[in-house]
RNA sequence: GCCGCCAUCGUCUAGCCUGGUCUAGGACACUGCCCUUUCACGGCAGGAACACCAGUUCGAAUCUGGUUGGCGGUACCA
């Protein structure tokens, strides 16, 4: 983008509106998101207002709870609206399900003016016209069969019922226009032919409806997805048909799948919904998203969503299409993880217990077996949550791997064995622990302690005490040190576990 | 088919506008080593890219043209 361009829009303080404006068909995508975020950005990056727009003009496949869901996870983004559902502003409502007076006001208008028609054209006549041109090999168009009819038999064909849907009368033109991230574009509009608006007088079309409402809702920016390239000029056109100013457009490459296919359903979770649920947290998605398809000049790679707000720029946004990468996903997310106390973290993670049916019961603070025999409250929680972090890609891993602090899971005595260990060397290594671990008063129970203590049984080989320890604690092949295993499960569940052990090798 | 957009490591990208500082930088992933009872973390090291062909220029990843490839659009969907 050239400086003078940038120009035009730095400094519009106040005035510079954007929007982000979904159709309630589905949960919100990964894609949407961040278009969305972009959107955002912008609009907290130069002071201006953040309008959330509902488009919902397709009644078949619209749904209430579909909203609920777009508005739900730009909360949980922790993307704020100025104006929007919720949020009533001056050019609300902000559904275009309520705003159809405004449209059929601009139907009339354009029939008025002769700028638009009345096309009766059925659609097994156009079709036969489209595939004939196709044949030829000229772009498919509408050759305006309707545009120049007789009054009288448009009168006739009203009164007779005949449907009929509101066709554009295309100028035979080029037409350019400069988009802020990849400049100049040219398109040929009489390549494009008259495109429809409106089916009847009463139920306007998206390209007509968006039209409107960025101009009724004095959008200065429009930022969308590249897929919206081509429909650009033709907005473009409606715009100096009804006499708008035509806003600046910003088109956001697209977010493609490693096949780098568009990135659908078959490639796995496409919504912010499924990544919540798959336990990935807000920070790292916000983060994740940003970089795909911009960076800043440096090489930071770790932002937060205000550190973002300050340092974007469209400018800085890329051309080319970005790859998803769940990998590098999983690893912000563990970044994030990371910085969490343990506290917030039992409560993020808890809720994954849950759907597991043997941990359930550790996310029950005051859990205890019906013979009584263990129980788990909050700060043994946290703990042995925390000890699992730097493992964790995402919340949902966090059963996996802490389950061992809440019910032993079964293992083979085979697993005990260290390298050529016997399983007799095994019993007595345990025992000779054992016997060491009871001489340790609670209070000491630390696993520096532990470690200083347990260090005294070592022989040419520490693994030989090291490794039966941990699994007798852990019943794992993988599992955290088993002194910081034992600090946390206490010395009455430590000494209950090698005995069981111990019981192990003699079967 | 037609129209449009795009093109640096496997991936996200820095560099490109304002040619030389680029034997092309960072991150994820990968490989090896170190740490280490295991896994993970951490540390160190390594492999890995300017799509191709012309042109401009003393000099091109950077500028121009073409080729190839990828993507998007081609609806009475949004």
């Amino acid at each position: 983008m050239s400086p003078a361009y940038q120009a035009k829009f730095e400094g519009m303080n106040g005035t510079l509106r954007v929007r982000f404006a979904p159709s309630p068909t589905g949960l919100l995508h990964i894609g949407s998101a961040r278009t969305a975020l972009f959107n955002w950005l912008f609009a907290r990056a130069h002071g201006g207002s953040y309008i959330l727009r509902i488009e919902d003009t397709d009644k078949e496949r619209s749904r209430k709870d579909y909203e609920q869901n777009i508005l739900e996870s730009f909360k949980w983004l922790g993307l704020d609206w100025d104006e929007g559902p919720e949020k009533q502003g001056l050019y609300g409502p902000y559904r275009q399900s309520e705003r159809t007076a405004l449209y059929k006001k601009y139907i009339e208008q354009l029939l008025d003016q002769d700028k638009a028609y009345r096309c009766f054209c059925t659609k097994e006549e156009l079709e036969a016209q489209s595939r004939e041109m196709e044949s030829r090999g000229e772009a498919p168009r509408y050759r305006g069969t309707c545009s120049h009819l007789p009054q009288k038999q448009i009168e006739t064909n009203i009164a007779g019922g005949k449907p009929f849907i509101i066709r554009l009368r295309m100028p035979n033109k080029k037409l350019t226009f400069e988009d802020m991230i990849r400049g100049k574009i040219s398109f040929d509009m009489a390549l494009t032919g008259d495109i429809a608006i409106a089916k009847g007088e009463e139920d306007p079309l998206w390209i007509f409806v968006v039209t409107i409402d960025d101009y009724e809702m004095k959008i200065s920016h429009v930022i969308r997805a590249e897929e919206h390239l081509s429909n650009t000029p033709k907005q473009i056109v409606l715009q100096e048909l009804l006499g708008f100013p035509i806003p600046f457009y910003a088109h956001l490459p697209m977010i493609l799948a490693p096949d780098r296919a568009k990135l659908s359903k078959r490639h796995g979770a496409t919504s912010i919904q499924e990544y919540k649920d798959a336990g990935y947290l807000p920070e790292a998605i916000i983060n994740f998203i940003a970089l795909l398809g911009w960076h800043p000049s440096g090489d930071k790679e770790l932002f937060t969503l205000d550190e973002l707000a300050k340092e974007f720029s469209i400018a800085r946004v890329q051309k080319a299409g970005a790859v998803f990468n769940v990998k590098r996903l999983d690893w912000l997310n563990n970044h994030y993880l990371r910085k969490k106390t343990p506290s917030e973290l039992a409560a993020l993670a808890l809720p994954f217990y849950e759907k597991t049916e043997t941990l359930r019961r550790a996310a029950d603070e005051t859990y205890a077996n019906s013979d009584g025999s263990d129980s788990f409250d909050a700060a043994y929680v946290e703990k042995a949550l925390a000890l699992a972090t730097e493992r964790a890609q995402k919340l949902a891993d966090f059963p996996e791997l802490t389950g061992f602090f809440f019910l032993v899971p079964p293992y083979e005595a085979k697993l005990l064995q260290w390298r050529a260990m016997q399983p007799e060397h095994v019993r007595e290594q345990l025992s000779r622990i054992m016997r060491t671990l009871e001489s340790i008063d609670n209070q000491s129970f630390t696993q520096d302690i532990l470690a200083e203590r347990v260090s005294g049984l070592y022989g040419a080989d520490r693994g030989e005490i090291l490794w039966p320890l941990r699994v007798a604690l852990s019943g794992k092949q993988f599992s955290p040190g088993p002194f910081e295993i034992a600090e946390i499960l206490g010395k009455d569940r430590v000494l209950k576990r090698i005995k069981q052990a111990i019981q192990k090798t003699m079967q």
